[in-house]
RNA sequence: GCCUCGGUAGCUCAGUCGGUAGAGCAGGGGACUGAAAAUCCCCGUGUCGGUGGUUCGAUUCCGCCCCGAGGCA
């Protein structure tokens, strides 16, 4: 099995800076694993790392499609297995970073994403949903298959129609569910980068702010002007989507910084709920056990 | 100085015709194999501003005091 180091954590724990550190010490390179940093032209507020501060080290999967564009997991997923086994092939070592569980999950478990996305038949579920209610469409999805409708609360709407849509598509996703087994794909080391809570949020609200200075409205601005619109898949982004009530006069500057910390801190929390799930993974304070999380990466490399 | 309205969970407030109280947000915990920075689930004891009084019993009624907002002087 090829061995890969996996460098999590919640926004603003660090992840960049040590995963530069690691790869120089490694002759490694960087394969970003972050749902919404794949999109270009918004640098600022996904918190991106600027080409002057890779040390030279390579970053894969970031700039890779327009903020226009849709994009998936399973594409995703695709793609980090491709720049992985190329990056091994170089005789360099597979560094992942970033804080996106199911993108980390994409890489390590075997899934399969089959042809997975119909515009039209979500509309048309959409409508559906509107019409006779949430509890309608889970019953649908109950009678099409119990099992999967007992890992979906009926509440969550997203998935129940997220579930039908796929089996409108495919036919079938019950069995494909069943044929994957959790065994891991890679050798990994795996690291979490968890600050204490109260210093972790401290962080993330240094950093709103330091996107204000860096002109975040004005990235916000470019991109609506060259047709990115609020209700594309990209600007579900913490601090792009909070600009939407600021722009309509709902919210003043003040509220508009306030919601963009209030979702990065109640986003990171929810990132280290889905991290505790990696037994096999290693937790540091990256302040004070920076070099131990160096140390545990770097023997057993 | 007088009058009025407020003072209840970290914040904003609801409520108790007198039987010690509850929402939203925050916070905490969790789920998550197809949009995932999304979506969803669970968790509410706090001298009900202070102090006296009435009462079997007061956060609720009454007096006084303190704090805040507004009005009149």
């Amino acid at each position: 099995m090829n061995k890969i180091v996996i460098i999590a954590g919640a926004t603003a724990s660090g992840k960049s800076d040590f995963a530069i550190d690691i790869a120089e010490k490694l002759n490694g390179e960087i394969v970003s694993c972050d749902s919404m940093q794949i999109y270009k032209n918004m640098d600022i507020g996904t918190a991106k790392i600027k080409e002057g501060e890779m040390r030279g080290v390579k970053h894969h999967i970031i700039d890779i499609v327009e903020p226009f564009e849709e994009f998936s997991v399973g594409e995703y997923s695709q793609k980090a297995k491709q720049v992985i086994s190329e990056i091994i092939a170089r005789g360099a070592a597979p560094i992942i970073v970033g804080g996106t569980g199911l993108y980390i999950d994409s890489i390590i478990y075997p899934m399969t994403f089959g042809g997975s996305k119909d515009i039209a038949i979500r509309k048309e579920l959409e409508q559906e949903y509107e019409k006779f209610g949430g509890e309608y469409m889970y019953r649908k999805l109950v009678e099409i298959d119990p099992d999967d409708a007992n890992k979906i609360h009926p509440n969550n709407v997203k998935r129940v129609l997220r579930a039908l849509e796929i089996y409108r598509i495919n036919g079938k996703r019950k069995s494909d569910l069943q044929e994957l087994g959790r065994s891991l794909e890679y050798d990994c080391r795996m690291v979490v980068l968890n600050p204490p809570r109260d210093l972790l949020y401290e962080r993330i609200n240094i950093r709103v702010e330091r996107m204000f200075k860096n002109d975040l409205q004005l990235e916000v601005e470019k991109l609506l002007e060259n047709g990115v619109s609020f209700d594309m898949q990209s600007m579900q982004a913490i601090g792009y989507k909070e600009f939407k009530p600021f722009f309509d006069g709902e919210i003043d500057e003040t509220q508009l910084k306030e919601k963009i910390k209030q979702n990065s801190r109640n986003y990171a929390k929810r990132q280290v709920t889905w991290l505790k799930k990696y037994d096999f993974a290693k937790w540091f304070d990256p302040q004070s056990e920076r070099l131990e999380a160096e140390k545990y990466i770097l023997n057993n490399f």
